[in-house]
DNA sequence: GCATCCAAAATTGTATACAACCTCCAATAC
DNA sequence: GTATTGGAGGTTGTATACAATTTTGGATGC
């Protein structure tokens, strides 16, 4: 019943949260797996934590539902998504169809400061995971690609990636395998090599099979754990 | 003011308007062009028309928002969009990066069922167009890209491709090229016909070019047709 | 013991009231 | 005549009250 603390970590706004910032923090709660696959959401107990009424939730709970991170059921209520297998095979599907041509772009138009940008994430990313903190981590891998978009600067094209890439960063909190060691593959690094030489076909070849590999190191076999509580589980909806 | 003759046309709905239904009406209305890019949306008036409060026009709004058919703005209030010859542009990218592998993977999975239905698709745009019917031709039309991507059976590049090739029904109805004749391309037929011969690699490539002509048939050059009224051109905003 | 049903409680759906903000226009100063 | 400023009107942003629906708990019957 008591999901606050999940959630009180991460806002401490002062007094004015619109519905933009409940919806990000809600976001990444549920990136991080604060909030578990299957919780409800009620309207007045999120509400009372952002200190807002429940319009401000509703609509922020009408955009997240629209990115697909929460499902929003008629006089039932919000609930975190709970991204089936074939879901998340969808959801990399149109990531191979997007991402690798928008590499192709971006190597074509990165620019030093772009380069470096990217050079900055990688490098915090393996920071994160040096220091074991997979969510900071997982987070920034995603920043990567998204920031890879927005050189290729197709606005409409990067706005679906990002969609993607948040809806990516739930299925792989949900079916990531763990016995795969940390995941220090240099997929990044490489991808980075071939943007600051223009090599477009490298680039889009890499973003391809980088996705497959992600894709093949999920366990889509086994249900989506219910390891740390039985409550998704068990519920029946 | 009154905008209400282009809207009336539309609902007739009896009592309890949802947030959906005033969203897929407002859509068809912006597609049609009754409702021309730059129109003001008022809270109050639209609710007035399809008689419910503004707590509903808000969440239709946000969801029309959300597609890129109205853009709202912050103590301003919701306008239909104007998109941009780039917007345009980027928006027939993304189906071109989308649609042709989609028609693909539809050729392989095509059913006779799903033939026939869109035998029947096609046979209505034909009949759409030669009774001058414009806007239900171009509807038709859109529906048989959507039909071919829910054969394809990708739920979530299905939605994507929902979503732009609404964007496109706004775009086309902006951009179109009076001069072209009636636009009795046989590309549909061809589509048809490649997938009833379970033709991937045909129907990739139909579906390809045609996206193509499609584009180069628009007249991104001038500016956005101000013809009908000079209120979307001489808006500041 | 098990299922069914009904009523109470809780939650969401909708409407409305009030607050905050923007726009517009007129009045004033330069 | 032009620019600025002030206020009135109108529209959107938010909170709250009420209605409708679902859920829950227990009582009843088999």
């Amino acid at each position: 019943m008591d999901q606050s603390p999940a959630l009180s970590a991460a806002p401490a706004r002062e007094i004015p949260a619109t519905s933009e910032a409940v919806a990000e923090d809600l976001a990444l709660a549920i990136h991080e797996h604060r909030l578990p696959p299957g919780t409800k959401l009620s309207e007045d107990e999120v509400g009372e934590i952002f200190g807002v009424s429940r319009t401000v939730i509703r609509a922020a709970f009408q955009k997240l539902s629209h990115d697909h991170l929460i499902v929003l059921k008629r006089n039932r209520g919000a609930f975190v998504a709970q991204p089936t297998a074939r879901e998340a095979r969808e959801v990399f599907e149109a990531r191979a169809l997007l991402e690798p041509r928008t590499a192709r772009s971006a190597a074509e138009r990165a620019t030093p400061a772009d380069l470096a940008a990217l050079r900055r994430h990688i490098d915090d990313e393996h920071a994160a995971l040096h220091a074991g903190d997979m969510g900071r981590a997982l987070r920034l891998s995603g920043l990567f690609h998204i920031e890879i978009a927005r050189i290729a600067d197709q606005d409409t094209i990067c706005e679906f990636i990002t969609s993607l890439i948040s809806r990516s960063s739930l299925i792989i909190s949900l079916y990531w395998q763990r016995r795969t060691a940390i995941c220090e593959s240099h997929a990044h690094d490489a991808l980075l090599r071939a943007l600051a030489d223009r090599d477009g076909a490298r680039a889009e070849e890499l973003m391809k099979s980088h996705l497959l590999d992600l894709l093949s190191s999920l366990d889509l076999k086994s249900a989506p754990e219910a390891s740390p509580s039985l409550r998704a589980a068990l519920r029946r909806d």
